[in-house]
DNA sequence: GTTGGCACTCTCGTCTTCCGAGTGCTAATA
DNA sequence: TATTAGCACTCGGAAGACGAGAGTGCCAAC
């Protein structure tokens, strides 16, 4: 099992070079880069070692190497240095994740074009939201036919909607559902709003008009929507950088799978707890459409027992090192800013937890 | 300048069988196809002088014919039948309508990604807000350190933010901001919150805590958000079904202009009035990235006198009768929803009105 | 004005050839 | 025993050769 330094060094020479060029690496190449000093026939006889224990391999006979999954998880696990980022670019990411977290909700949104900026891979965020909760409710009466709901939910989001009436209500009526609303469908969940429920809150009302059922609906609306997760993709055509992806059909296959959605979300789900990196690699990913791509995913602290997702997604020849460096302090950037009490301080540079494999022999 | 029956007939024929197939057109197919009496020798006559006028072009000697940007003009102009949808496909857009429109304030999102459905095309939705206004503010009492404002908007909609202090703050405070800001911050435009407002608002209230101005920043934000014109692209990814993007490097290249945002705003500013589609074949796009791609636009009204538009971006060959059909349908939906009062009514297909061209003679 | 016929042109797919990068193996060397 | 130099070999990819086919332009006949 064990493997000599002298491999180790070979075959980080071989993904470096790989990442860098996209080509299959001779071993002429790596004689003269990696500092070892030795022939390239030398090389070329570790090389074959390597192949023949499944780091490596060749696209054909007589060409260079390239590195299987299996190699780029050695190498993930133990060969790459871990990038660290310079100050310059700590401080842009600072700069626009003050910039972006200034405006609202659309966070999802911002946090995915972000890490796609700044990894120049597609990118996806999600939040996977536990049960939320109705703090208060508010209703405003604007006129007689006019009124606005306001709501807050338990993590501490405030939803509102104007809702316009065919016919008048008085300002009693709306104070009279204010309160019996605060009573009784607060600190309950969306399952909990039955149409009993409904039913008796209306009669309490004296509301003959329907206006429970309509308030009770946005309630439902917001719940269910604030607690299903919500996912957001940028840069789905950095892909088409990708030489990799030069083949359009390629391409397209997976830019509409990475469109849908959240698809990644069997990869979020077995997601350990907090700030992390992880790496998934060809095959090692469950969907079909990314089995000979690689992601890496970054969890942060989103404020009230809620979990994010940053996830960036590209060719198995991603540069992972800057990758996981970036996305890894974008995490820590949002758990600092959006989270509870303990987050990270500001420079820190999260532990890189790998998911198991090796030498699971996938091909 | 008059072009006779039978070449009409024959462009369109070639248009028609060219945006079918994506293949260059001979004359032999059009004999057969096009119903008129005559054999390909005389059709390729009459090719020939479709060359010579500039509707046609071949790609080289013994190919087939393609249309050009002026035959495709012509096409749109005089030739094309106007497609009718079918009851289907009308029931099909009204339901997606209504599910969609059921949702809060990414209208712009689903319109976006609602008309790419529909057309298989990459497609942007743009609005273009007039001066808004706040009609009336809420400041809703949580806690001691907690309010929220609640804003509501000339264009009807509302927004919200929740303020957390470091410091306490009594409901008689709250109180008297409220009804200040409603005094002097209401039907005022953004440029009108000057420091001096601000100023004398909080020697007003008494406000030694800076609490107005955290309000009036927020109704700066909430202003220069809605009056600022907001775009939302989708579908760019179906750029890769084209034949005509096969490379990729040309598809990244509009990938990459498309998901940057409101370009087509040059475009947009030029539009006219009401309800009509406008179709923008090839060169007489004015952005340098559309030069050779054509982009279908349909106007809507979004209410309190903002337009909404709806662009559709495909190939110089793209399905123009099928797309302006959609796209018109589509607008005068989302016009009977969102809009004041003279909708045309539910059936009803806008006029295809053509932005004047001809014969500029570009190549 | 229309048509059939025919020679001509040009693209595209296939096949062949050739070059070079890179290998694996062997024999010599430290 | 590990390393190295040398060399024959392999294979993919670029470049050229070639034929088939689609479509044209033109001419002479109707």
């Amino acid at each position: 099992m064990g493997i000599s330094e002298r491999k180790k060094k070979i075959l980080a020479a071989v993904v470096d070079e790989y990442i860098r060029t996209a080509e299959p690496v001779g071993s002429k190449a790596i004689a003269q880069s990696a500092g070892l000093g030795c022939s390239s026939a030398t090389i070329r006889n570790e090389l074959a070692e390597l192949v023949n224990m499944g780091y490596l391999e060749q696209p054909h006979t007589s060409a260079g190497r390239v590195p299987t999954p299996m190699g780029y998880r050695m190498y993930v696990n133990e060969l790459m240095e871990k990038q660290k980022l310079s100050l310059e670019e700590t401080e842009d990411i600072n700069r626009r994740l003050n910039a972006k977290l200034q405006e609202l909700d659309d966070t999802i949104d911002n946090v995915s074009r972000l890490a796609s900026q700044l990894t120049d891979y597609p990118a996806l965020a999600l939040t996977t939201q536990s049960a939320v909760t109705i703090r208060r409710f508010d209703i405003i009466y604007v006129d007689a036919n006019t009124f606005i709901l306001v709501v807050m939910l338990s993590n501490n989001s405030v939803r509102n909607k104007l809702v316009r009436l065919p016919i008048s209500v008085d300002q009693k009526m709306i104070q009279r559902l204010s309160s019996l609303f605060n009573a009784s469908f607060t600190n309950i969940t969306e399952d909990q709003i039955t149409p009993l429920l409904i039913n008796s809150t209306e009669r309490a009302a004296d509301d003959s008009m329907g206006l429970s059922s309509v308030i009770a609906a946005f309630a439902i609306e917001v719940l269910s929507e604030s607690s299903a997760p919500t996912a957001a993709v940028s840069g789905e055509n950095r892909l088409l950088g990708q030489p990799e992806f030069r083949d359009p059909d390629k391409a397209h296959r997976l830019m509409s799978y990475l469109s849908g959605g959240g698809h990644i979300l069997p990869a979020a789900e077995s997601f350990g707890g907090s700030d992390e990196v992880r790496v998934l690699i060809g095959p090692e990913n469950v969907a079909e459409e990314l089995k000979d791509s690689s992601v890496v995913i970054a969890s942060y602290d989103a404020g009230d027992n809620t979990r994010g997702l940053i996830g960036v997604v590209g060719p198995t020849r991603m540069d992972y090192s800057a990758v996981a460096a970036k996305l890894s302090f974008l995490a820590a950037g949002l758990s600092r800013r959006l989270g509870g009490g303990d987050a990270p301080p500001a420079g820190m540079h999260n532990k890189l937890i790998i998911k198991g494999d090796d030498s699971s022999g996938n091909r």
